[in-house]
DNA sequence: TATGAATGAGCCTTCATTCAT
DNA sequence: AATGAATGAAGGCTCATTCAT
């Protein structure tokens, strides 16, 4: 809410011939400020101002506001893949609790990244208090196949005997687990001072969820066949 | 962002004179278009349109449109909590594992209520997007108190060994869990649609939680004494 | 299409308190400068100046431009009624040919009037070249009734033999040729600048018109029975 | 004011290279758009996309819209007179009456027009609202030979003794039938629908105003010498 | 010769806020 | 105690025009 002017920090993306277009630089722009402002919250003029580009340029490159939030939110999550791909998550010839450990690492490492892909994510989350038309199109190509593999593996861990639901449940644990330290970081860091948003925290965390997880699934499939997956114990 | 008018659905508070105090009203009204809209897009002239009142009353009343937010959010906190009270939660003669079930049981209660009460975590997920300084104040009022408890709870769980950042982690995975379905409903409602926002849905989602979760806490106390809580693979 | 400032020349009508309210003001101001520059050209800024308002004044009091444009129009119409009444031309114990010689002076004054009131033929005027969904009601409210008036007045001196199309046809003659004097004006002052745009000017064209039509409509009427209206001579 | 689309129908006119040039694409396109639209309202961007030209085609070409626009109207008044020739209407051997119907019937034909001349009618008629100082030109390169002609024909119906206010103003009784079809067909579109603007119609139309002119000049002409043209009642 | 990227002025509208009553 | 008329800053967007290529 409250505003503090953005400051063209880091450079952005040079084409060969030495300047970077000014369709990128805008681009480059739109995601800092959205994700800094919000989409509404952020105006075409600071877009524009830190892009060095006039105000008209947004018009005319993108057609309007929300085309460009479009873009920029296909940029970013394009740019989050790019830096941190699936690679081991998605390898199918490892054990399967070796695979959620890959999933698990590769998940946080994209959601706490610290530099330009960390847009992504706060885009999405801002999508998620505000949807907008453009969620759909943002589920079906970035959260769908994340969650279609993490199925693969919960329903590898928890046997064939498991339920839908179940599967759905445990896949939910873990993801909620990770996205936690995204969406409720204002809060960790007030309430818990102490947690490290460092390379060497998201490691650590990253063991504990797989162990905790691991665990958490054991336990559900042990408690055998069942038409709702909840028993009393 | 796409915006649909508010119908004045549940009638406001009334006051033992029988007729409601123009600032409940507004408080009433204020409540459902911040939850509805988020501060920034939510307008005075919906809010006292909706309460009925003039448009100079949300300054005369409160001030200015930010002290309204303050107040609002103050007052649903105080309708949420009082509307699902601790109960069991904080009852200290259960035994531990019990507690963690009431725990998550009122938590989820609070948290996906359809209710007025809802404002509160929709507000509160909103100051996660675009932290406000009122969350300073939020956090030490609503959150701290249930961080305690369930710190202690776990505490409890996991033994006198346990060092602080195991208890810490422990605590944010069974709370990342219950958040999950609150802060990504948006996504869960388009990649699982089969998920059922009920109170039923709700409990099984409580058994579901507290079962997984009771085992990953039995697995890291498991795991011994150490300074980090991770061990090299 | 070069445009030049208005200025404020005549007062706009005084409330009995002696100030006149700032939406009479507006519309004052904005029949000026909609009749000087036609809707698209006019701006809301000019308006408001005008009037001595703020540029919010447009949509504080009626919405926006639109709504305001409609107003206007409305509003030139019933000053133009009111300040050039029906009178004789709508007297039904005349003689055929003096209810024609009484609406053509009539319709005419109303049309040629330099005063406030020409701003409703002036719209009127850019109405038929732009048309807006508002040409339906001016032409319901304000042009229907003076059709019907002139039919009657024509069939009468017609006869009753006369066929719906040689009236129909008798009625635009006589429309015709008053309109041309307010639709063409700039080609009348140019081709033909000895035309007096004077009341008594006026007055001779008014006597013209209708002797030209009294005697067009008899020979129309000699013609005798016929499916077309027209025949060879 | 409500736009819709311009589909590029009747192909422009071919260059005897077989190529229609750049420059008469754009004046064919901006004949349809400024007749469409008015010449506010029509954008250079629509024009040159309807003309299947670069943005920057109309500068380059005709130095600005306003030019554009000029040209615009002399090419549509050179169509206009070459696809209606005078004809007859200039006979000078023909009787007086009979001159009279070839230049009603010929001037109606091409005010009437549907095709492609139909805008230069167009453009007058806003011309007529809006003057541009183009107005001048255009009422000297095609408005004044008519008007020579039809004051030549109906003086000679007056005879000598006719004061030539008798005549001009008989004169603009015989233009001002004729352009009421022309200048206020949305409100005869409105008022009488039954009126068709076909080729039929426009013969029945010629047919009747010439009819009831010449009732109209005999009459004038039967009133004598008088200096005003108009006697005391 | 002709293009398309880029410009900057200006328009309509919205909105929180103020002020006289 | 409360109102409603009025304000002014700012936002998104359009459009004719320019300029380097």
């Amino acid at each position: 809410m409250e505003n503090q002017p953005l400051h063209p920090l880091s450079s952005p993306p040079l084409t060969p011939d030495g300047e970077p277009d000014t369709r990128d630089k805008l681009l480059e722009a739109a995601g800092r400020v959205f994700a800094a402002r919000g989409f509404r919250d952020a105006t075409v003029r600071e877009i524009c101002t830190l892009a060095g580009a006039n105000i008209a340029a947004v018009n005319y490159h993108f057609g309007d506001k929300l085309a460009l939030y479009r873009e920029v939110i296909k940029f970013a999550g394009c740019q989050a893949m790019a830096k941190y791909p699936p690679g081991q998550a998605f390898n199918e010839h490892l054990r399967p609790d070796d695979k959620l450990t890959a999933f698990i690492r590769n998940y946080l490492d994209r959601l706490l990244d610290e530099g330009r892909p960390a847009w992504h994510g706060m885009l999405i989350a801002r999508e998620m208090v505000d949807p907008t038309s453009i969620l759909d199109e943002l589920v079906t190509t970035f959260v769908n196949p994340q969650y279609i593999r993490l199925t693969a593996i919960v329903s590898e861990l928890l046997g064939p005997s498991a339920t839908p639901e179940r599967v759905r449940l445990c896949v939910t644990s873990v993801v909620g687990q990770c996205l936690f330290y995204k969406n409720c970081r204002p809060i960790v860091e007030r309430i818990m001072p102490e947690h490290e948003y460092t390379p060497e925290g998201r490691e650590r965390l990253a063991a504990h969820i797989t162990a905790f997880s691991l665990a958490g699934i054991e336990r559900i499939r042990s408690l055998g066949p069942a038409s709702t997956g909840v028993e009393p114990s």
